[in-house]
DNA sequence: TAAGAATTTGTTATATTATAACATTTGAAT
DNA sequence: ATTCAAATGTTATAATATAACAAATTCTTA
């Protein structure tokens, strides 16, 4: 379902469409925000922020909470990433330029996570 | 939207509801269930853990944390109430007797929730 | 290019939401 | 009455997130 054979090729795409999104925008893609963006994308399966954290610490960043939710606050807004409320967790979206029409099923048994895009969906949200 | 003319009578019909389904189900629909309940359909504003939890201590209740928290494990188990996981936050379930094909969208704007029970809705998210 | 403004990041502390673990009480069924 | 399961009490702590202020960086534009 989620369509990936391989996933360096999956992140590499991921990452360009950031780039190109934010220069187009004008958005400061920093490297702490690349960096955290990287680590949602290292998996399909949505990143927690502590583990983020836990990651980044590894890195040469002195990273906190604060930190974290920074960046996934910048990421969020620009709707580069999606936060599963269901599960307190983050993930990177698929199709970043699709912004309106877009809505996410969660598995209640695995947690995996699929982006739902019919304008059929649309259209029965709309008129519910 | 919500549809409430007379809110008392909007409780009393959810606690009947409640009564009814917990008897036929065998279920024990003790004090502090029904307690925890009756706080949460107070309004049709979702309603936090910690406030229910205030609100409990001001009663008979020695209540802490896990007190609140069980009564709403059965309560969500049983469909009596949803959790709304983008705001942390519980409120009735209006027609707890339909269990399937029914979906909550919550507006971003005013938190105000609304349940969705369309079944093109449901067939939407099917076929998604 | 230097000064000032705005944005981003660092840092400390704390708020909010939720669960683990074990003891005690209550209720139901023999 | 006894036993077993379910519910509740209690203490502690885990997991998630934000407030508030300081320092560094980047952007603007004079």
């Amino acid at each position: 379902m989620l369509d990936c054979q391989d996933h360096e090729v999956c992140i590499e795409s991921a990452m360009r469409d950031a780039e190109e999104i934010c220069q187009e925008k004008g958005l400061r893609f920093t490297e702490l925000r690349k960096e955290v963006l990287k680590l949602i994308w290292l998996s399909h399966i949505p990143a927690k922020a502590y583990d983020i954290l836990e990651m980044l610490k590894g890195k040469t960043w002195s990273a906190k909470p604060p930190t974290v939710y920074r960046a996934l606050d910048f990421l969020l807004e620009n709707g580069l990433v999606h936060r599963l409320d269901s599960i307190n967790a983050y993930i990177g979206r698929s199709h970043p330029r699709d912004h309106t029409g877009c809505y996410f099923l969660i598995c209640t048994e695995c947690n995996e996570a699929k982006e739902c895009c019919s304008p059929e969906l649309s259209e029965a949200i709309e008129v519910a």
